[in-house]
DNA sequence: GGGATTTGACCTGG
DNA sequence: CCAGGTCAAATCCC
């Protein structure tokens, strides 16, 4: 476990223990999420300023605490919901969605195949509807797109980028929802992720511990570098990602906005926008009871 | 040139 | 046999 530093923030008792009724826990889901999202604003714009100040690593080690803090919280109302009914945040599809079961065999007393098993067990999958399924704080390499029988949108299929040196067998799949089948209550445009298998993946490559865009930043248009902060063993997203109305993808990256076709938006346009649609993008999947 | 994505072919479980 | 998952060559992009 990666968090034992952020355990301190937290009481020993659970969060749930005083907030008896589901709405309460979306509330403060909400409001947490919310909270996120504007400290990993904060943090993609304070990072990038201070550079190589003697201050940045300090800094970096706060905001990552704050936001292992609130993940924590986070994690524990989700935890505390798979009790309860539905949650907006899970898919409420038993088939689907669930966490990995008790009675999941270990990969080494698998059969072994030339390939790896065709059909996945769903049992051992975690699924989430998104906005933004791309930014879950881990790196992914898409290896496949399928046209799946009924749906109108393709499925892509993810894996972690560390999947070959580091043997993480990790994966998700990306699914963008029918427009008629879209339970978003604002219509926007939502995608069901499902993720498989937990990262072994271990980010201590970078001696910064701040990915730096390829072209310096100043327009950060290279496809699947998005600014990361990898901290140890744990990494989080400083690139901040929210819906756009046209189908765009927007990035607040420094003081830059622009979107996935590398167009600064300027700042004074439309900015409200992107404060309603931001969405938490850090799902702390290590604090995840895999079993 | 290197790394990531695309896409058609292939494999396999149901 | 079909649908879903993966492979890998071709292509794209920086």
């Amino acid at each position: 476990m990666k968090h034992n530093d952020s355990n301190r923030y937290l009481p020993k008792s659970s969060v749930c223990d005083d907030l008896p009724h589901a709405c309460n826990h979306r509330l403060v889901l909400k409001e947490i999420s919310k909270e996120q999202s504007l400290v990993m604003q904060l943090r993609a714009i304070v990072l990038p300023a201070l550079e190589m100040n003697q201050n940045s690593e300090l800094v970096s080690q706060m905001f990552q605490s704050i936001l292992d803090c609130s993940s924590m919280v986070i994690a524990e109302l989700l935890h505390c919901q798979s009790d309860a009914p539905a949650v907006d945040m899970l898919v409420d599809d038993k088939e689907t969605v669930q966490r990995i079961s008790n009675d999941v065999i270990e990969d080494s007393a698998r059969p072994q195949h030339h390939h790896q098993n065709k059909r996945r067990r769903v049992a051992e999958s975690m699924s989430f509807e998104t906005p933004v399924p791309h930014y879950d704080g881990h790196q992914w390499r898409k290896y496949g797109q399928k046209q799946i029988n009924g749906a109108k949108y393709p499925r892509s299929y993810y894996r972690c980028t560390y999947g070959k040196e580091q043997g993480c067998k990790a994966t998700k799949t990306v699914q963008q929802y029918d427009p008629v089948t879209n339970t978003a209550s604002d219509h926007s445009i939502m995608y069901k992720a499902i993720y498989y298998g937990r990262h072994t993946c271990n980010f201590n490559g970078n001696d910064s511990g701040i990915s730096v865009p390829k072209d310096n930043g100043e327009t950060n248009t290279h496809r699947n570098h998005d600014l990361v902060h990898y901290n140890n063993n744990q990494c989080s997203i400083v690139s901040v990602t929210c819906s756009h109305p046209d189908d765009h993808q927007t990035f607040l990256d420094g003081n830059v906005v622009h979107d996935t076709y590398g167009d600064i938006i300027p700042r004074n346009i439309n900015m409200d926008w992107q404060l309603d649609t931001i969405e938490s993008v850090q799902l702390d999947f290590d604090n995840w009871d895999w079993r």
